[in-house]
DNA sequence: ACACCATCTGAAGAAGTTTTGAAAATCATT
DNA sequence: AATGATTTTCAAAACTTCTTCAGATGGTGT
């Protein structure tokens, strides 16, 4: 879960954005002063801060500015009541990504939030089960480090099972996630799924198992060896 | 020196931008209508696109999707009397770096497409991936130290396939990165990737692959021996 | 143990995709 | 204009995937 810090003395905005940015699935921390800020980045690793520029002791930019030539490059946003454009070009110019005049939309500050934090969309992540890894995107699979060559079908089968981390996947679930209109012989999954055990036998002998439950469907295993 | 296009209708705005940008070092280029533009963006290498959204034939929102679909990561910012919060994070959302509303500061669009703009130009740059690099200007590629010649196609072909360090890159993709108007015999690429392939194969065995993903295309990738 | 159903497996074929080499066309350079 | 390099076309062969099917195997309840 992204970590996003909050510089601002305002309790109310820095309470609606907290609210807001913990709904959008973000961890938040703040600050009410650049003494404060200062000190939770040397202890933190935030993926952003949301930076206001008048604070009680100093001014934003020359907070940016330090962080920047302290080498680090989190994204930085400044959000601030200065609307002129000399500020937002002093702002900008000491190293922040963005800055957004007050008062500003809320879906406009997260749409500019995401362009910073590379959250990886759900369905293109890397999904482990044991030593097994799958790389939607890339579409390799590999099983204690071997990368073995599956068709679509099976990829998404294996997939399935791999998400649901060993629990119970059923016929029915395997052929609502291959197809569409579900008019097919029903003994094709079964085809597929034999054809996917002997890839998977090849490199990982009996270790990864894909068990069938009599009546029920299938599960994933890893087993002792 | 950076080449910014602008799309722009209004001839006002784009002599002002044009005057601008030049002082500030900057090559430009304009069109005034999405069809110019897309066959601009297709014949030349620009490092940023600033961008109107209401256009006499479209919206710069459904060009700026087709760019991003086509794979090109060319920055783009909008420029746009559209100031609604809604438009705004449809148009960052559709795959913009930024959004100004106009009327906006020169100085302000200038610091922001500093922030994108790389004064060595991303297409200039050596392309590495693992023992590969590629010197686009020199057009030099070495693979574990050893020169190797391709022809124009072939290094354009292997080019985007190391800019995408290992992922996949459709035939799709390939065909409008090699031409601007696709119209050939759609078995050319296959040809083109035969004769690369041996190429490499001849100095790097079968460490450096072009595998291929069926039915998606194709993967550079090393692989440990 | 038996009948009954569920599941496994490998063979075969259909449909589609990719590879390859040869030949023709084009391009670049002398 | 001649030469060699590059690009494109083409068609046959090779390959990968998906599906169907039939016979074997396995699990469950009586």
């Amino acid at each position: 879960m992204p970590k996003i810090l909050i510089v601002e003395d305002d309790p109310q905005i820095t309470k609606i954005l907290k609210l807001n940015l913990k709904l959008s699935g973000f961890e938040t921390d703040n600050s009410t002063t650049i003494q404060d800020a200062w000190n939770k980045i040397g202890q933190n690793e935030f993926d952003l801060i949301l930076m206001d520029i008048g604070l009680p002791d100093g001014s934003g930019i020359d907070l940016c500015k330090k962080i920047r030539e302290s080498g680090k490059d989190v994204p930085i946003i400044f959000l601030s009541a200065l609307t002129d454009e000399a500020t937002v070009v002093k702002g900008i110019k000491s190293g922040a990504d963005d800055y957004l005049r007050k008062p500003f939309g809320l879906e406009e500050l997260k749409v500019r939030i995401n362009k910073f934090v590379k959250r990886i969309s759900p369905h293109k992540q890397i999904i482990k089960f044991g030593e097994l890894t799958i790389d939607p995107v890339k579409r390799v699979v590999t099983i204690m480090d071997k990368i073995i060559s599956l068709g679509r079908k099976e990829l998404e089968i294996l997939t399935l099972l791999a998400k649901k981390s060993g629990d119970i996947v059923t016929r029915e679930n395997i052929l609502n996630t291959l197809y569409d209109n579900a008019e097919l012989y029903d003994r094709t999954v079964d085809s597929h799924m034999s054809h996917l055990r002997k890839k998977i036998r090849e490199v990982a002998g009996q270790s990864l198992q894909i068990s069938s439950v009599y009546g029920l469907g299938y599960r994933l295993e890893w087993k002792a060896r």
